[in-house]
DNA sequence: CTTGACCCTGTAGTTGCTACAGGGTGCATA
DNA sequence: TATGCACCCTGTAGCAACTACAGGGTCAAG
C-alpha cells in the first residue's frame, strides 16, 4: 500500500508517517519504480502500536523502548510494565495538578460584574498569588 | 534592580525574563551605564503577573489580552472573564480526556507476570485499541 | 591582578508534529 | 494527444514556551 492508503488506514497524517521514519520508530519501506514508499501489514501493526501507544500520552522514546521490546520476545517484559507504570504516575500526577489549577480558576472565574478592568477581580486574582488557596 | 535580582525576586530564570521581553510581554527597561537591564516595581509586578497566569495554565497569547485589559483599567472588563473562563473550560476537557487515559492505562499496568516480551500484555495492548474500553 | 559572579547578544536546541515550496508520477477525461 | 488532478517525493521552516550554550564584557573582593 501507498502512503495515503496508510494514513487513510490508521488515521495518521502522511507527514506524520515520514516523521516517523525520519527519527527511525518505522523502518525505512520499500519503493516502487516510481520512488513511492510502499507498505505492509507489519508496517501498518507498528504504525498502529505508535499511534496508539502517543494516543495513551506515551512519548516517543518511551515508545522506542516499548518497540524494542516487542521486536525481541525473548526479552524480559517487567521493563514494559515499569514504563508503563512510570507513565500511569506521571498522568496521575498531572490530573492531582490541573485540579488544584482547575480549583483556582473557578475561584477567579465569575467573580467579575461587568465592570471596568480597573476593578477586575479577575485580573486582581491574577496579579497576587496571595489570593490563591493552593500551591499551583 | 538588575536582572539577577528580579529573577531570585519572582523566581523566574534570567533566559525567561530575557525572552519575554524579546516578544513584547516585559517592556524593555532602562539600562545602566554598563548596558546592564534595570528593574523598578511595575517590572517586577508586571512578572508576577505573567509568571501567575503562566502556573494557571495561560497561553502567552491569553496573557498579552489580560495585560492589554490591566493596561487600560477604562476597558469593559467581560473579556477577561471570558479568557479565564475559556480557560477554565478547558483545563476541565483536558481532565476527563487525561482521566479516560489513567483509567486505560490502570487496565494495562499490572497485567505484566514478569514473563517474556512475546507474551506480554501490556504490550499487546498497546497494539490492539480494541482491547480499550474508551475512545481516548 | 586575577578570580568569580554576574551581565550582554545571538543562535540553536527541545517535543511532536505540521505546513509549505518546488518538483515528479499516474490515471481519467476532452 | 493534451491536460487536469490527485497523489507522491525531498528538504526546510514553523509552532509554544522556553532552555542552553558560545563568545564576549563588567565589576567588586582578595
Amino acid at each position: 500500500m501507498k502512503i495515503g492508503e496508510l494514513s487513510r488506514a490508521t488515521g495518521t497524517n502522511v507527514e506524520t508517517i515520514r516523521y516517523y521514519e525520519r527519527i527511525g520508530l518505522l523502518p525505512e519501506p520499500a519503493r516502487s519504480a516510481a520512488n513511492y514508499r510502499s507498505y505492509g501489514p507489519d508496517h501498518r501493526a507498528r504504525l498502529v502500536f505508535v499511534r496508539h501507544s502517543r494516543e495513551l500520552g506515551f512519548t516517543i522514546e518511551e515508545i522506542r523502548s516499548l518497540l524494542d521490546l516487542s521486536d525481541d520476545p525473548t526479552r524480559d517484559c517487567t521493563e514494559a510494565d515499569r514504563i508503563a507504570s512510570a507513565h500511569l504516575a506521571q498522568v496521575e500526577d498531572k490530573i492531582a495538578q490541573l485540579s488544584l489549577l482547575r480549583d483556582e480558576l473557578k475561584r477567579i472565574v465569575g467573580r467579575c460584574r461587568g465592570g471596568l478592568a480597573g476593578d477586575c477581580r479577575v485580573i486582581e486574582a491574577l496579579a497576587d498569588h496571595s489570593q490563591c488557596e493552593s500551591q499551583h
